[in-house]
RNA sequence: GGACCAUUAGCUCAGCUGGAUAGAGCGCUGCCCUCCGAAGGCAGAGGUCAGAGGUUCGAAUCCUCUAUGGUCCGCCA
């Protein structure tokens, strides 16, 4: 349930009434109007456009609708005042009452207030991280492995039906790569001198696997070609990698319901299949593309080849599905695997990708609206950059792999918490600054240690009133008697509460999680400053003499903490019961 | 040459898909601990929402152009 949406319908079934009284005209459209909470609060507790947005197509002026809206809204027990401002506003004040439901609400229902009803049981897929399995994730990988896993509790919570996925990317060039890499550190694990030559990877990490492609077959591989080895390794190297990856995402938190391999798609007529699909719809030709503008390209010779014509559904140009050498370009298999998805009865895909495949996202949408027949939705997330930072310094080295700053150093110095919440504290397409310095400080500037400190200062309180003998668990505090929060500073807490459900419905139907967080920060500024005010108004300390008002006083804090820990739940951050 | 993203206070960023006098933090100025954790709070100063047009009752938000920065642009995934 969901405050805003109970008063917007109040509001809706008044002005059908008022249809029904020949007040206003028929066919009138109802769906603009909005019920929401006025940006300045002295506004009141909520307001609606309703008299402004019909006042066109009924003919009428805002304020004679108005008018009457107001009177017929004040009968209602919840509405304590509806007042005419502005252009024809219609600002609403409610019954303390209602506010006070709220905090009973949440303490009956727990961190499950706030589920929603949005996503209808949908079955949505969300594909994050997806990194190539040929070494440990980056920096890179971290953000986009927190975005999408915080976007799917998110989705989960909203009442989606989730599944995470991960597309292991182990068909290509570059699996053969890591295998001539991995065959390299094999050479070496029995002591032999070896170079890197450039297109190799050079990382430790694969110093361990050599070892234990050493421990596996002893000396087989020694002194034979490529042709002999490269299967097999490929295979070992890429479980290897996997493995590393897995146990890189349970470093973070991140636990995937499925991982999907682009090599199953291959040699078993998966790609044909959905390139066929493609082709009965008249969308495959084979054609030469123009030379891109500006930039010339040295060894650019016009070609024919197998295109998807992406264009019909939004691309810019036509994409090719085949390589000159009669194999498949990325693409081909990625269509593939997107049209396995539509297959596997998703309403609606999600994919998170890095900025850098910007470039990939309309011809993607393209072929899932062709595959789909339009009626899968897919929308791709970009991460944009991380920018990392020590005493203000940028750095990018990392001891472990040599190039890059790995998911295992961010994890390793400031905690899984610290980081995921930090990833979500900027939205998914603006590049973001980590200071492996600054999110560790405990301070205001910090959201982090912020929201962690509001939840510790409640279950500081819960310990004390128990200390005090209080009964303060969930069902008593469920029960007080919460007229008593009737302070303005009390109630403001009670709103901000009260917008938790509507903010997860904003979030997920805009993919976009660091609302929570930014919520989360604003909930627990409204919750210190009024501790604050404990210190001069003694009435509003949560620890009282008289146990009724203090368990009325408790609910609140107590309250608060239940949806700053069900945000922190779909951000995947435990929450802090002290802080030390 | 084109595509996508960004541009909001001195700095770092929000802004609830079109609402009222555009909000936080840092920094600056001045305050608040005999008190549940001051690791906090209160108040003040600070803005042509990059620029120019357009759409309408109403624009930071939608459309067009321009400027600046970033990512990317056929046989790498």
């Amino acid at each position: 349930m969901n405050l805003f949406a109970e008063i917007r319908d109040l509001i809706t079934s008044t002005l059908d009434q008022m249809v029904s009284a020949g007040t206003l005209p028929e066919g009138l459209n109802f769906d603009p109007i909005t019920a929401e909470p006025p940006r300045d609060p002295a506004h009141g507790d909520m307001a609606t456009n309703a008299a402004m947005v019909l006042a066109k197509p009924a003919g009428m002026k805002p304020r004679d609708i108005a008018e009457v809206l107001a009177a017929k809204l004040a009968e209602d027990p919840r509405v304590t005042s509806a007042e005419i401002a502005g252009p024809g506003f219609l600002n609403l004040r409610l019954a303390p009452s209602v506010w006070q439901e709220i905090a009973k609400t949440v303490l009956s229902e727990g961190t499950a207030f706030g589920r929603g009803t949005l996503g209808q049981g949908k079955k949505v897929n969300v594909e994050y991280v997806s990194a190539n399995p040929t070494g440990p994730l980056h920096v890179g990988h971290t953000r986009g492995a927190v975005f999408g896993d915080a976007l799917a509790s998110l989705l989960d919570f909203a009442g989606y039906d989730v599944t995470r996925e991960y597309y292991i990317n182990d068909g290509g060039a570059q699996v053969d790569v890591l295998a001539r890499s991995v065959y390299l550190r094999y050479q070496e694990a029995h002591g032999q001198e070896v170079a890197f030559p450039d297109g190799t990877y050079p990382g430790d990490y694969l110093i361990a696997v050599g070892e234990a492609l050493k421990d596996k077959v002893g000396d087989a591989y020694l002194d034979k070609g490529e042709q002999f080895w490269i299967s097999d390794i490929r295979e070992f190297a890429t479980e290897k990698m996997m493995e590393l990856i897995r146990s890189d995402l349970k470093a973070l938190g991140v636990e995937m319901d499925v991982f999907y391999s682009e090599k199953s798609l291959y040699g078993t007529g998966r790609i044909e299949a959905a390139l066929q699909d493609l082709k009965d719809k008249g969308l495959i030709y084979e054609g030469v593309l123009e030379p891109p503008k500006g930039k010339k390209p040295e060894d650019w010779e016009p070609r024919e080849q197998t295109l998807f014509k992406s264009t019909d559904h939004g691309d810019d140009v036509d994409r090719p599905v085949m390589k000159s050498d009669g194999g498949w370009t990325y693409f081909a298999p990625d269509i593939a695997y997107h049209y396995d998805k539509v297959q596997r009865g998703f309403d609606q895909l999600i994919d998170v990708f890095g900025a850098d495949h910007g470039g990939y996202v309309k011809r993607m949408k393209a072929a899932v609206s062709a595959l789909s027949g339009g009626t899968v939705p897919l929308d791709i997330k970009l991460t944009q950059l991380v920018k990392l930072f020590k005493n203000g310094e940028p750095f990018k080295m990392s001891k472990r792999a040599g190039t890059f700053v790995t998911l295992r150093d961010v994890v390793d110095q400031v905690g899984p918490d610290v980081t995921r919440f930090v990833m979500l504290t900027r939205k998914n397409d603006a590049m973001l600054d980590f200071d492996f310095d600054k999110v560790l400080e405990q301070s205001r500037e910090n959201p982090v240690f912020y929201v962690q400190y509001a939840h510790a200062r409640v279950a500081s309180v819960l310990r004390k009133a128990a200390e005090a003998g209080i009964a303060a668990d969930d069902a008593t505090l469920a029960g007080a008697d919460l007229s008593l929060l009737d302070h303005d500073s009390e109630l403001g807490v009670l709103r901000k509460l009260g917008e938790w459900p509507r903010l997860v419905e904003t979030a997920a139907r805009t993919n976009e999680p660091h609302r929570v967080a930014f919520y989360l920060y604003e909930l627990a500024a409204d919750l210190h400053g009024h501790w604050n005010k404990g210190n001069e108004v003694p009435s509003l300390r949560f620890i009282q003499d008289d146990a009724a008002t203090a368990q009325a006083k408790i609910a609140l804090a107590r309250a608060t903490a239940i949806v700053i820990a069900a945000g922190l739940g779909i951000l995947g951050v435990t929450p802090a019961e002290e802080m030390r």
